[in-house]
DNA sequence: TTGTAAGCGTTATCAT
DNA sequence: ATGATAACGCTTACAA
């Protein structure tokens, strides 16, 4: 940390400070002449501008956050990458923290970024956020912009994407490829995206005239290894099944896995249709069909929202949410 | 932002800034009775810690930078993950930069921390850093722990793995299942990393008395994309090659879906081992047997480091290479 | 044990 | 066009 300030500049030419830090700012009217002086000092003395003392005086900040529940999964890591290219774009700083699906460490998050002063956050919460967490956040006066995890009841700004579209898109499309025994693998009981998906799927097979399953219908967690134990589990105590929507990606590549252990070729056998569009998707051996809802595009448009809200806009709180594709690969066949 | 000072807590006490900030900081003898009585103020008046300004009284920070090239890259995830974890428990804020392999991009992170007066840095450089980027880093007092990609001549902290003795392994363990025609696939040739693995695989080819062949050497990408059209490329040009090296997971884990197009069966018809251990690895058709350098704990271990260094530590600059272990699952047959 | 007051480095207001 | 100076909110000698 360089300890030249801009006293010290304005010492070092015999002018005040007012002159030097209206230089750096391009405010007021300052001749060429003392511009050029003061940009040569500057560089001359390793001048660096201190953030902190600007940030103070001016009662504002430079810094957002993020809060995700798990910064390993690919589909936050991409959507992380667009929200950090946004704020980047915008010179904020981005604070990163990772709850690992725990309230405490969210909690400490918040009041840490309280305590900087932040200038606002964007918050995908964790699973067992207690609802008292989301009042007072509508209390304090920061920006703020939720994302993937819809939560009801609050007067927040959200992006994220029609999970109910979504799962009716992807339960249409297997339902014109004539399948009639559909599965619905994945999520967690407790989640309201996974509902509003499990609504979409629901609400297309009474549209054709068949009635759920609710023996077909597993929720696991989101990863593979669940995603393959829950295929075990319909292949063999629902051989009736020739086709599943899966909650997520990973879900489904999972499920690929137990497909193919138990000597099923995926797209011809049985075909599954994911959700997220991850990049393994397109990459698996049968590239999974999914739900496209573009993680990067969340990232970008809650820094663009979040922008928005710290230059001022005080609109009511609102929801982007993203229209998703579906993107079709091998896994339903060909 | 609350809008309460130390200030007002002291006047709605009747005492004084400094009894009050002392008590926040458990700091100097204040009488129980008192200190009850601040903690209540606080609480009351809902008065929330400034750390900007007393970060610019104390000429500190609470904050770190991290600087990824690709935070989507599941092996940087997982590192992230784990600094994310070391810096939280010690009430750091962590600063996440996405350079996307753009020099510029990553100067202008740099700047920003300076500028916002960091308490110290994680970076793995973009690959087509200038040297003077690290020259640079060095004069800054700021403490700094590169990651990952090494560096040459620079007397800054490092914290990686043992690419040597990683390919070594890799290799030792294609040569002993009975395989001549070895080839190796990925990496940038200006990858110093890469070397040095390239340094593993030969030395025991020789060690073997197998002359290395560069013909079966191939250089790309960092993605499965790549890793297919490399292995490819060996199979139509190189059918006597039965086994090879891939630089990274993603590659192997690329190559391994070309083998599957040419109707190899990986494991039997062709062998493969991986690099880095990402989750991929263990959950794919034919686990990939890998060097597993624990992405999490490059991670964590790089933030205990750095914690060192900011609490004072100023012996010479270290390097931390962490072993690699060879994890061996089916892509080399069982 | 507690109070007084001078900074940390920047910015903005008011003079000149 | 530029200068003097008082904040921003916290910490810490030093004084009481």
């Amino acid at each position: 940390m360089s300890n030249v300030t801009v006293a010290d500049i304005a010492r070092h030419l015999g002018i005040s400070t007012a002159t030097v830090s209206m230089t750096l700012r391009n405010k007021g009217r300052i001749s060429e002449q003392t511009r050029q002086r003061v940009l040569k000092a500057i560089d001359e003395l390793g001048y660096v501008y201190n953030q902190t003392a600007a940030n103070l005086r001016n009662r504002s900040s430079n810094q957002v956050g993020l809060l995700l529940h798990d910064i390993t999964n690919p589909f936050y890591a991409e959507m992380t990458a667009g929200l950090s290219r946004e704020m980047e774009n915008h010179d904020l700083m981005l604070f990163l923290a990772n709850s690992e699906e725990s309230a405490d460490r969210q909690q400490q998050f918040m009041d840490s970024l309280q305590r900087n002063n932040a200038a606002g956050m964007v918050i995908c919460a964790a699973q067992p956020t207690p609802h008292r967490f989301f009042e007072s956040l509508q209390r304090r006066c920061m920006p703020t912009i939720l994302v993937v995890r819809p939560v009801p009841d609050v007067a927040i700004d959200f992006v994220g994407t029609d999970n109910f579209l979504g799962c009716q898109m992807a339960t249409e499309h297997l339902l014109r490829l004539g399948h009639r025994h559909i599965a619905f693998i994945g999520g967690q009981t407790v989640s309201i995206s996974r509902s509003r998906r499990l609504g979409g799927y629901m609400s297309k097979l009474i549209e054709h005239g068949i009635a759920p399953n609710q023996e077909w219908i597993i929720s696991c967690g989101a990863n593979r290894n669940d995603g393959t134990q829950a295929m075990m589990t319909i292949l063999e105590k629902h051989p009736e099944v020739t086709a599943a929507v899966c909650y997520q990606d990973v879900v489904a590549l999972g499920a690929m896995l137990a497909l193919r252990k138990q000597g099923k070729v995926v797209g011809c056998d049985f075909a599954l249709v994911g959700f997220d569009d991850i990049p393994e998707s397109a990459l698996a051996e049968s590239g999974v069909t999914t739900v496209s809802v573009a993680a990067r595009e969340i990232g970008r448009k809650a820094g663009e929202l979040l922008l928005e809200r710290i230059a001022g806009n005080d609109e009511p709180a609102k929801s982007v949410i993203l229209v998703p594709t579906l993107v079709i690969r091998q896994s339903c066949g060909s």
